[in-house]
RNA sequence: GCCCGGGUGGCGGAAUCGGUAGACGCGCAUGGUUCAGGACCAUGUGGCCGCAAGGCCGUGCAGGUUCGACUCCUGUCCCGGGCACCA
């Protein structure tokens, strides 16, 4: 019998599950791999073949460094808490718990199909209370900790409250909420336990805290900011509003310096680090005060651009600005309060929309400059933002874009600060150039006069250097039911945290969990939800990311119940030295995941400041997508190439009812199962017509010719298109069709051969057919053709070496640059040179089936086996290569006249400059192109080319 | 608008350091095998001219540097992604 995937790959699949082949232990004697793939969030729809991708690559690396004697940690698991499970529940009545749990035994036998070399011991799930058992308690840490600005660390509150016994808070630098009032020690003694306990709060790094957030009503939720674009929610599409509401955060910008920093140091890819940049949005300049006139009031505003202050002609606060109703005079206020009414009930996506329209009014008041001490009008608008630097600004028309756009709207003045620019049309923005009308930095040009102004202004009082960030603070609450409880409850409205030794706090089961009318979440519709002492629990529970923050250190020690990782553990294991993933978490999780690990790090739970030392994104695999054409306002549907008469829409069809050869439909199928959906009136199915098309010569030429269904030439050709893989476009391969036709070990080496791991690239099925061939050639190279297992013992010639080792190097070098569809190619040359040599030698066959098992590890088995060794080839040895049979007696050298290559010479490997030149002189084709004309140079470059320059 | 990627045969892609462009595979063509289809095997396959030998052109486009450019530089067009009133 011959090459029987299905055989071979249950045996060993079963094999592996039974010896827990890929089971890993702590061993000091060996270098630690860990090896991570982004754990999926098990939907519904299962895996479709874009899925495993990247865990296809991360298995063939995890495979291979195994041969190299690493003792590799390569864990999977399931992020199982969230939005979309808690929808689905919501629509279909399936409680979450039940539908995930489906979905996981789906994901899990789609996972061990593919044949991928997971330590299953340490499988989990995030929404399982032994695990959320230490995202909770990383909570509790993170509340009871505050970040020392000082030292750049996190620590405990404890040191914190005797600060402030001490000195109050006057000399402590910490994150905190710039709102914070300045207390001594006297005060914070005679505060009572509330004040206290507010405080406080202003210094967690869990704190909770009013806030501006996107509420989303529709999803009965809170979402981050990376949650909503375009003002729509990311899941689902509903508008979000800007609404306050009381929040729990994370004080991520506290760590902004160090994420920052840490960004420098990690081997990920250049986007990736640039968007996290971009996020973080890191900002040098000044804030300095402007008084208001007539007033004891200052604004606080923050520029990059102090340089041009002498250019302020104006100032812009944001709607929402605290001062705002302060300042207004009576006669502006009814316009004012109109215009911050107008812009709270605007959306996101409203003000997005119409970012050229420029609005704002005037609040009647006037600030001094203090550098020129002339009066300045003080206005609102949106385009301001409150939460970005102070909600205030100094506006520079003559330099900024924005402010140029508003002055010339309501015709303020502008000066120009900045020598030679041309602002009768638009504002001069850039960096360089002379200082003018700028008294004390007169002359000086941008870049000079930026640190003079600031140290001036420090001097004078005025304000101070000042780093801003983009960035601002996660918000960590979700008025939803299935996600982490927050171990925290309330006396007196203030919230305390649970004691470590009550958690896992365990989210309790409920039948209905949609959220309350007024937007409560629906822990809050149960009586129960409360201590055992009677005080009420926090009632929101933790959003997505909290419990993939940390799941990376988890899987170093996933079932101790006395610690989140124990000290050997993390001590041994220490970072993720290979993650792969989407580049859709560039942002979210990646973010977190750092932060979570910085402040783990600051309290002595894990040892190094980034937790994933390098990343890939994995391309996108893609779709291919048929259509077909209706007519409008028929039920009639025309083939493709004689459709452009008609005015037709077209509509996606199944791709399983479509010829991938040629795209012909199914017709039959298509009546059967698709017609339905795509008639505007159901009624009429029985009306449905077909215009087929066949293929008529005429004048040599192929033309098309409109036929009908009894024409036996006629067929019905579909349109395509490359799109993103997904259900609603009906071009969804699955993973199991073609496993079960073509066997896992082609599967994956047909995802791998497709191209560059980080490339996206189309799925093809016809292609597969071809990597197919070469498995089973790859097999026939150990059996004949009636199965039997033909390896003899016997000398393999030099030439055999070579090929061997050649590809061993080559391969060895393509895994270790993730370069997997060349290190494929090589196999493939490989396998057609032996097979012409018909090779059959053990000492060439087996080291080659070795290296070959990260690919294919299930044939890889069963040769392994029968070459008689015990299994698993998982923990053999990869293959020494020997430098020896890599050299070549002789070198083929391109030779060229004057850049063009004519013929290839055959020179002897330890030829010199004055040999080679020699040979290339006498040779007889050389007189063709050198005839009657002057060598001037001849340029040798050993083992590469030859060029010779005539004239 | 700004910031990253990327444009190579009919298709997926290769060329790792400036040195033989198109490896490997799909598809296609011809032949063998077969009652036939399929499977398998062999050969060919960037374009143009040519029976051939050979020649010319060719990595989005236009220039430049170099003995030599897919690779480096300048400009430009197109495609994909990210950010976008961020002061």
């Amino acid at each position: 019998m011959n090459y029987n995937h299905k055989e071979i790959e249950k045996k060993w699949q079963k094999y592996w599950d039974e010896h827990q082949t890929f089971k890993v232990d702590i061993d000091p004697s060996k270098p630690k791999y860990y090896i991570l793939d982004m754990f999926p969030y098990p939907s519904g729809a299962g895996l479709h073949v874009g899925h495993p991708l990247g865990y296809i690559a991360s298995d063939i690396l995890s495979r291979y460094m195994r041969l190299k004697g690493y003792n590799v940690l390569h864990p999977m698991g399931y992020d199982a808490f969230g939005l979309p499970a808690e929808q689905y529940a919501i629509e279909h009545g399936v409680h979450p718990a039940v539908s995930t749990e489906k979905n996981i035994n789906n994901y899990r036998r789609q996972l061990k199909l593919i044949g991928l070399s997971y330590d299953w011991s340490r499988e989990f799930r995030t929404s399982d209370p032994k695990y959320y058992k230490w995202t909770q308690w990383a909570f509790l840490q993170m509340f009871k900790h505050w970040f020392n600005n000082k030292t750049q660390k996190a620590e405990p509150i404890e040191t914190l409250i005797k600060e402030f016994e001490k000195n109050g808070n006057l000399q402590v630098d910490a994150a905190c909420n710039p709102e914070t009032p300045k207390f001594t020690a006297e005060e914070w003694k005679s505060f009572d336990e509330r004040r206290k306990q507010e405080i406080l709060m202003n210094y967690r790094i869990a704190y909770r805290s009013k806030a501006t957030v996107n509420w989303c009503p529709e999803l009965g939720t809170v979402l981050a900011n990376d949650e909503v674009k375009d003002g729509l929610s990311i899941r689902g599409g509903y508008p979000v509003y800007q609404v306050d509401l009381d929040q729990w955060f994370l004080r991520t910008t506290a760590y902004a310096e160090r994420l920052l920093k840490g960004l420098d140091e990690i081997d990920w890819p250049e986007n990736v680090k640039q968007i996290q940049r971009n996020w973080i949005g890191r900002s040098e300049g000044a804030e300095v005060y402007f008084p208001v006139a007539g007033s004891e009031k200052q604004i606080l505003i923050f520029t990059t651009r102090p340089d041009t202050i002498y250019g302020a002609t104006f100032m812009v606060l944001a709607p929402e600005h605290e001062m705002v109703l302060e300042i207004t005079t009576d006669d502006h206020r009814k316009e004012v309060e109109e215009y911050i009414d107008y812009v709270k009930r605007r959306s996101e996506r409203e003000r997005i929309a119409e970012v050229k329209n420029v609005t704002g009014v005037f609040t009647g008041a006037y600030a001094i400059n203090p550098f020129t001490g002339h009066r300045i009008p003080i206005w609102i608008a949106e385009y301001v933002l409150k939460h970005y630097g102070t909600g205030a600004i100094m506006a520079v028309p003559a330099h900024d874009s924005r402010d140029y756009a508003f002055a010339r709207k309501f015709g303020l003045p502008i000066i120009q600060v900045i020598e030679g620019a041309d602002i009768t049309a638009e504002s001069y923005d850039d960096k360089h150039g002379k200082m003018i009308n700028s008294g004390i930095i007169n002359g000086l040009d941008v870049q000079e006069a930026i640190p003079k102004i600031i140290d001036e202004i420090e001097k004078r009082g005025l304000g101070k250097r000042k780093v801003n960030y983009r960035m601002r603070d996660a918000i960590f609450s979700r008025q939803r039911y299935w996600g982490e409880p927050f171990p925290i409850y309330y006396k007196d409205g203030i919230p305390y945290p649970l004691d470590e030794s009550e958690l896992p706090l365990e989210l309790p089961d409920m039948d209905d969990f949609r959220p309350t009318k007024e937007g409560k979440p629906p822990l809050a519709k149960l009586e129960t939800w409360k201590t055992k002492e009677g005080y009420p629990l926090e009632t929101s529970t933790m959003p997505g990311f909290a419990g993939s923050s940390a799941y990376y250190i988890r899987f170093m020690d996933p079932h101790n119940d006395n610690a989140l990782v124990s000290p050997e553990a993390i001590q041994y294991w220490r970072d993720v030295d290979f993650y792969i993933g989407g580049v859709e978490h560039a942002v979210g999780h990646l973010i977190y995941s750092r932060f979570w690990n910085k402040f783990l790090k600051d309290i002595g739970a894990v040892i190094e400041e980034e937790p994933f030392k390098k990343l890939v994104n994995q391309g996108m695999i893609q779709g291919r997508s048929n259509f077909v054409y209706r007519i409008k306002g028929t039920n009639t549907f025309v083939s493709k190439n004689v459709k452009d008469k008609y005015d037709t829409i077209k509509i996606n069809v199944n791709v399983n009812i479509v010829n991938p050869q040629d795209d012909t439909l199914d017709i039959e199928q298509f009546m059967k199962s698709e017609v339905y959906r795509m008639i505007d009136d159901k009624s009429k199915v029985s009306e449905v017509k077909f215009i087929l098309e066949k293929e008529v010569e005429k004048d040599g030429k192929i033309e098309y010719q409109e036929t009908t269904l009894d024409d036996p030439q006629g067929k019905y050709v579909c349109g395509w298109e490359i799109e993103k893989m997904s259900k609603s476009k009906y071009n969804v391969v699955n993973p199991d069709d073609i496993i079960e036709r073509y066997g896992a070990d082609t599967f994956r080496l047909y995802e791998m051969f497709l191209g560059p791991i980080t490339q996206s690239k189309p799925w093809n099925t016809q292609g597969i057919e071809g990597m197919h061939k070469f498995v089973k050639r790859f097999w026939s190279l150990y059996h004949d053709d009636n199965g039997n297992f033909v390896v003899v013992d016997e000398q393999p010639t030099e030439e055999e070496l070579k090929i061997l080792h050649k590809t061993l190097k080559k391969v060895s070098d393509d895994i270790q640059r993730l370069s997997f569809n060349t290190a494929i190619s090589a196999f493939s040359t490989a396998v057609n040179q032996f097979m012409s040599l018909k090779t059959r030698k053990r000492a060439i066959l087996e080291p080659l089936i070795i290296a070959f098992s990260p690919f294919a590890p299930h044939m890889a088995e069963e040769i392994w086996t029968k070459l008689g060794h015990e299994p698993s080839i998982t923990y053999a040895q990869f293959p020494q290569i020997d430098e020896k049979y890599l050299k070549e007696d002789t070198v083929e050298y391109p030779v060229a006249f004057n850049g063009k290559k004519r013929f290839t010479i055959e020179v002897p490997v330890d030829y010199g400059e004055a040999e080679v030149k020699d040979l290339v002189l006498k040779h007889e084709k050389t007189s063709k192109y050198v005839e009657g004309k002057k060598i001037i140079k001849f340029i040798f470059v050993p083992k590469r080319m030859i060029n010779i320059v005539v004239k």
